[in-house]
DNA sequence: ATGAAAGCGCTAACAC
DNA sequence: GTGTTAGCGCTTTCAT
C-alpha cells in the first residue's frame, strides 16, 4: 500500500536545550572569544585549539544566534522581496514566481535567506516597509505598480549603506527611471511591444486589441506604449484595451465579447502569455481562426508556450535572469562593501510561432 | 514617451541616523521601559504618557530592532516555507506557487513575514536546517521528496515549541504519514487518482501510461499508486512509466516516443496539468486525436486546464487552500500557545473536461 | 594566540 | 503608573 512507503518520519527537535557560545567555551575549556574566532574564521590560532572547539561545537550541536548576531553586526543574511500590489494571490502570478525562482537560486549557496513580503498599502514609502525600515534584512528587491510606487513619494534616492544606519541596498525591478542613482532592473519591453506591433503590422493586421490585467504595471504599461506608439507611426490605433484579473479565464471573459462586437478585430495583443490563452479560447469559442481571421499574441515566453495549440507568438522576458541578476547586485554590495549603481536592462526577443 | 510617465522615483532611505528607544524616551522624557510598554500596549499607563511616547516615536522615525526583539523574546514573527528538493529553479512549480501565495496570505494581516529556503542536502535533518535550527523562524512548513525526508532520519516527531529550546512548530506538507504526533496537511492524491482511473477505465480505456517528473514527491508517488492499485482491480496494468523534467517541452519530448511505440496507447496520465501540457502536444504531433485514440489527463487543476484545447480533465488538488491552512495552523499554535496536533487531508476532485 | 570587559537594543522582574 | 536593574548571545576592543 502506499500509504506505508511514504510513511516518511521526520525528525524535528532534538531533546537538548539551545547551546550557547558559552557552553561552547566552557566544554571545550576555553573562552568565549575562542568559539567566536574559530566560528568566524578570524584570527590564527593553534592547530590543538580550533580542533578541539570544533569537537565541542559538532558534540553540543552548537548553532550561533542569528539574533544576536544580527544585533551585534547589524545584519542578517537575509535579502527580501517585495512586492508593493494590494492584490491577493499576487505569488500566482508566473512572471514573478521566475523571478523569485532566479534569486532562491542565486542565494541558495551564499547562506542567504530571502525574506517574502507583500506590501498591501501604496502609500507606504519604501523605507517604512517593515523589513526595511527595522533592518530585518541586507537587502531589498522590490517590485510593484508604477502609481503606487509613485504617488507622493520625494524623489530622494539612494542605494548606500551604512552601517550605523537604516540604509539598505535596493535593486528596483521593471520600474523605468533616469535617476542614475537609482539600482534598477527591467527588460525592454518596450522596444519588445515595438517589434512585435512591427511584425503583426507587417502580417497586414489592422485592427488591434490590448488585454491586460489589474494594476498599473510599468512593464504592462511600456508594452502597452510601444504598441501604440508603433501603430500611430503607420497611422493605426489601439481601439480597444480591456482590463481583467490576471488569469486566461478572466482574459477569455473580456475578450469574447469584444471579439463578438468587432468582427474586424485582428490582432489581439495579450499583456503575458497566460492573458494570451484566455484571448486564443475566446478566439475559439468566437468561431475565429488563429492566425487567419485574428492573430494573438502574448509577453514572457512561459513555458506552456510552445506546447498550446497553435503554439503562441510571444515577447520572451527573461524574468528568471533579471531575478537572479538582482539578488547577484545586492550581494556583490553587501558582500564588497560597495558597488556600482547601475540600471540594469535586460533584451526581449520577439518569437513568433503559429498565433500570428 | 513612455519613459517619462513611469519615471517612478522611490525614496529608500531616511538621512537620519537610526534611533533607539533610548533616544525616544529621552525625546519624550520618559523611560526606556515606558516606552516598551507603549510599543506592546503591555499595561495601564495615563493617556498623557501614551500620547507623549507616541508623538516621540513619529518624530523620530522609530522603529524597534528585530533582532534584539528576537534575541530578548526568543520569537522573529516569521514562519519558513522549506523545500528539501535539489533541483534548481524549484520554484517554477506552480503548485509550489499556490501554495506560497496561500502562505503570504495567511501571513499578511498578521505582521508575519516568510522565508524561504530550498535545502539542497537531501541528508540535513530538518531540525539542521538553518533557519530552524538557528531559531530564525517562530514555525515552519515544510516539503520534498519523500527519500529525501526519509532517509535515515530517527523517526521521532514532535511540534512542542518551548521557549527555551530549539522546539519549533512545523507543518509537514504532502508527506503522508501515520504518526499522529507529526502535523501534517496532505491531499487526497491516492483517491483523487483512483477516481480518475475508474473514470478512465469506464471510457473503455487499457493501455496506460505515467508521466512525471524528478524526484520522489509523495503526492506524485500517491497518484501513481491509485492509479495503479485501481487498474490492478480490473485486470489491466499502467505499462509504461516515464521521467522527464517537470516542463511541458520535456514531457513532450518524452511522450512522443512512447506514442510512436506504442500505437495502442489510450490514456496517458499526467503527473500534473504542465505535464499533461506536453503530453496533449505529443498527441497531437503524433497525429493521435484526443479524447478519440487517446485520453491525456493531468493533476491540480491549474488555471490554463480550462482554457487549453482540448480543455483538461485534471483532478483538482487545492494548493493554496493547503499553504493558506498550514500557515494558519502554525499561527495558531504561535499566537495561542498551543494547539492540537493534527493531520489534515484536503479532498480531491475529478474534474471531467474534455481530453478524456 | 588567547582572555576579559563592554555593550549592541530590547524586555522581564521587580522596586518604588 | 513609572523607573531601575539585569541579561538575552554575540562581537569588538583592548589587554595579556
Amino acid at each position: 500500500m502506499l500509504g506505508q512507503s511514504l510513511n516518511v518520519q521526520v525528525a524535528i527537535t532534538e531533546d537538548h536545550p539551545m547551546s550557547t557560545m558559552r557552553d561552547v567555551a566552557e566544554h571545550a575549556g576555553v573562552s568565549i572569544q575562542t568559539i567566536s574566532n574559530v566560528i568566524n574564521g578570524r584570527v590564527q590560532m593553534s592547530e590543538a585549539t580550533r580542533l578541539r572547539v570544533q569537537r565541542a561545537i559538532e558534540e553540543l550541536g552548537y548553532t550561533p544566534n542569528p539574533h544576536a548576531r544580527g544585533l551585534r553586526q547589524r545584519s542578517s543574511n537575509t535579502l527580501a522581496f517585495i512586492v508593493v500590489d494590494p492584490a491577493e494571490r499576487f505569488l500566482t502570478d508566473e512572471f514573478h514566481d521566475l523571478v523569485l525562482a532566479g534569486i532562491c537560486d542565486a542565494l541558495r549557496d551564499r547562506n542567504y535567506s530571502l525574506l517574502i513580503q507583500q506590501s498591501l498599502n501604496p502609500y507606504t514609502p519604501l523605507y517604512e516597509l517593515p523589513p526595511i525600515s527595522a533592518g530585518k534584512v541586507d537587502g531589498a528587491i522590490v517590485t510593484g505598480s508604477s502609481h503606487v510606487l509613485g504617488a507622493g513619494k520625494p524623489p530622494a534616492t539612494t542605494v548606500t549603506r551604512r552601517k550605523t544606519g537604516t540604509h539598505v541596498p535596493l535593486v528596483i525591478l521593471e520600474q523605468h527611471t533616469t535617476d542614475p542613482s537609482v539600482c534598477s532592473i527591467e527588460a525592454e519591453n518596450y522596444n519588445g511591444a515595438t517589434a512585435l506591433a512591427e511584425h503583426l503590422i507587417g502580417r497586414g493586421r489592422t485592427r488591434f486589441a490590448f488585454v491586460h490585467g489589474m494594476g498599473n504595471w510599468p512593464a504592462v504599461e511600456a508594452r502597452l506604449a510601444g504598441l501604440e506608439k508603433t501603430l500611430a507611426k503607420y497611422a493605426l490605433s489601439c481601439d480597444h484595451i480591456v482590463t481583467c484579473a490576471w488569469d486566461p479565464e478572466a482574459a477569455y471573459q473580456a475578450v469574447l465579447p469584444l471579439l463578438h462586437a468587432h468582427p474586424q478585430l485582428d490582432a489581439i495583443v495579450a499583456a503575458n502569455d497566460v492573458l494570451a490563452l484566455g484571448a486564443l479560447k475566446a478566439a475559439r469559442v468566437a468561431g475565429r481562426k488563429v492566425p487567419d481571421d485574428v492573430a494573438v499574441t502574448g509577453f514572457d515566453d512561459f513555458a506552456f508556450s510552445t506546447c498550446i495549440e497553435p503554439a503562441l507568438t510571444t515577447v520572451k522576458v527573461p524574468g528568471y535572469e533579471m531575478g537572479r541578476t538582482a539578488a547577484e547586485m545586492i550581494l556583490a554590495h553587501v558582500t564588497s562593501g560597495s558597488f556600482a549603481v547601475q540600471q540594469v536592462r535586460f533584451p526581449t526577443a520577439l518569437i513568433v510561432r503559429d498565433s500570428s
